[in-house]
RNA sequence: CGGGGUGUAGCGCAGUUUGGUAGCGCGUUUGGUUCGGGACCAAAAGGUCGCAGGUUCAAAUCCUGUCACCCCGACCA
């Protein structure tokens, strides 16, 4: 490729609503180009990238004996109406009619296509095992799409599906596509990834894993344990609490505390601890708007999503009503009408014997509050949210940290959820109709090459990794004006294209300055640099954009030192 | 869906308070001088000021409505 020739301009200033890096970069790169909110256009750079990172999955996927298959955009909604996801999931499906009136659905996901297929295609155990994926766009109308490539509402995703006949056999298969999916991302050059155990939301399905880059613009909120292993999305971090130093008893005793309404007021009034009161978060389930409240130890929150699960219901913040006979401020289990609202107590609050909590009277408290020998017993549920310094469900140390991470991939153990809901069988060794069980591996290209972006770029654009950069070599010629430069570089650009080296020439006559900050914005790894002043000494000037490597070599060995370079590039990035 | 912000040339912005010929920088085109980290001089092209309605002799500017985009939150495989 010329730079003379290529699409797309590369500009100097920061475009005003780009507020990540990546985003700002590949914006300013020529390498996207914004079409609507979450919806972009790749320019030839962005595409390079990313079609570099699909083989890089294409072969990963191969590898683990999947077959690579292509379902439809548009699918009819019948299908997901047997699932039941046409009713279950929210405007983040796109639904339309076509011309003839029928609902259809804009894929975003593709269970139920892979079990349309499977289940014509795989009515014998010996089928089985057996993956098939896709590479393939999605378009999901999120609320909020933001970030530049990271979050979208149109994207290219791998979307795999495997099928099994035991659970045991999931579980082998499911091990290997880890495996695979670490080989990709370390393939792919994104080093800070780590897989962390995940809520399964939507997909069903029991065992679920996400694979998150760790950095602060991450969307996600991860609990690592410093001491062990565990790492968890918060959303599936059970929440443990120490309450050992909370054992002593004392007298239920109604106190007045005159407008004190939040935690933090009470606790100081009646001189007790925070973690030593008993805190009401009120939900409302979106069905029918009944009420559910929570109680969590005072210094803690409730986490919306383990309270959806736990419920089982959508629930949204509470908007108290004078009718509801709940006295915001001032909730305390006792006397709470438990046929109209849903009571849970977090276990954080087990095994604290003298609780502070609400009266259900307006400015009065309890102090002395025990769960089990005031209100009864109880079975207690896991709401609260992890904290930092918290206690790690799997060790047990005070070891948790709290960190950020991108979702660039995930994989699930679906269990039989659409292979019963769509009717799925198959004959087994004896003849019996069996529903095999599922598992599904999804990872968002354009979110993985714009995570790499992301972690792995300076001040003057992205250091892309050999394995994806759009280009791998660059020659860079100053004063194309003049014979000499011009020929060496037209030389080089040739010899290095014949010998397999993707490179990118900037033939342009202009200022250095223009040269160097616009192959910055290129990224490619290695840089040959033709100019009058190193040709006077029969030299090129070799360069890695990571600046780790700057050596004058002379034009003659030039090739042989660029297909070095690369060699070890690549064997860096592609060792097991 | 709530809260905040912004829409003026390909990009970044001024002009709006106080109505009076549409501006600046970068980029683009042409000619010339420069030349190892976004050079300089000269000339030129490029804009229904998001859109619709209203007020007015006159609207980028004031009023009403509407659309789009960005950020925060809700939401999210």
């Amino acid at each position: 490729m010329r730079m003379s020739e290529l699409l797309g301009e590369r500009y100097k200033e920061k475009p005003a609503d780009c507020s990540i890096e990546s985003h700002a970069l590949m914006v300013r790169g020529g390498y996207i180009k914004q079409v609507n909110t979450g919806v972009y256009t790749l320019l030839p750079p962005g595409r390079r990238v990313t079609q570099k990172i699909e083989r890089i999955i294409r072969e990963e996927m191969d590898a683990i004996d999947g077959q690579e298959v292509l379902f439809p955009v548009v699918l009819p909604a019948d299908l997901w109406k047997e699932s039941g996801r046409f009713t279950s999931v929210g405007k983040e499906l796109v639904r339309l009619t076509d011309r003839m009136g029928a609902d259809m659905v804009l894929g975003m996901t593709h269970e139920e296509a892979a079990v349309h297929l499977a289940r014509d295609a795989a009515k014998s155990y010996a089928k089985y095992p057996f993956m098939i994926y896709q590479l393939q766009t999605k378009f999901r109308d999120e609320p909020r799409a933001r970030g530049g490539l990271i979050r979208v509402r149109e994207f290219t995703m791998k979307d795999a599906y495997s099928f099994h006949t035991t659970q045991a056999d999931l579980e082998t298969y499911y091990a290997r596509c880890y495996v695979a999916y670490e080989r990709i991302f370390k393939r792919a050059g994104c080093k800070d990834v780590i897989a962390v155990l995940s809520d399964s939301g939507m997909m069903g399905g029991r065992v679920s894993h996400e694979f998150m880059l760790l950095t602060a613009i991450g969307e996600d909120t991860l609990a690592i344990c410093d001491n062990c292993d565990f790492k968890a999305n918060i959303e599936a971090c059970a929440s443990v609490v120490d309450n050992s130093a909370l054992l002593a008893t004392e007298a239920l005793t109604l106190v007045p505390t005159p407008e004190m309404a939040t935690i933090e007021d009470v606790a100081r009034f009646l001189q007790k601890p925070c973690n030593a009161t008993c805190k009401a978060v009120v939900y409302q389930r979106n069905a029918d708007e009944s009420y559910v409240i929570a109680f969590v130890r005072g210094d803690l929150e409730v986490h919306e999503t383990k309270l959806r699960n736990t419920v089982g219901a959508e629930v949204h913040p509470a908007v108290i009503t004078p009718e509801s006979g709940i006295v915001a401020g001032f909730i305390g289990p006792m006397g709470l009408d438990t046929k109209k609202i849903t009571v849970l107590f977090d276990r954080s609050l087990e095994g604290i014997c003298a609780l502070v909590c609400g009266a259900n009277k307006q400015d009065y408290h309890y102090t002395g509050f025990n769960v089990e020998r005031d209100y009864g017993m109880v079975s207690y549920v896991d709401v609260a949210r992890a904290t930092p310094g918290g206690i790690c469900p799997v060790c047990g140390k005070p070891s948790l940290r709290i960190s950020n991470g991108i979702e660039v991939g995930n994989i699930f153990q679906l269990g039989d959820k659409y292979t019963k809901s769509m009717s799925m069988q198959y004959l087994d060794e004896n003849g019996t109709l069996q529903y095999p069980i599922m598992g599904c591996y999804g990872i968002g290209v354009g979110r993985l090459a714009a995570s790499v972006c992301e972690e792995s770029h300076d001040e003057y654009g992205p250091v892309w990794p050999i394995t994806i950069a759009p280009w791998e070599a660059q020659i860079c010629v100053l004063r194309a004006d003049q014979e000499e430069p011009k020929r060496v570089g037209e030389e080089l650009y040739a010899a290095l294209q014949k010998a397999g080296v993707e490179t990118i020439i900037d033939d342009r006559a202009v200022s250095a300055g223009v040269v160097f900050s616009e192959a910055d914005l290129i990224g490619a790894p290695i840089r040959l640099t033709v100019s009058p002043r190193n040709l006077a000494d029969g030299m090129i000037e070799l360069t890695t954009r990571d600046k780790r490597i700057k050596k004058q070599v002379p034009v003659a060995e030039a090739l042989a030192a660029v297909l070095e370079l690369k060699a070890q590039l690549f064997a860096e990035l592609n060792q097991p």
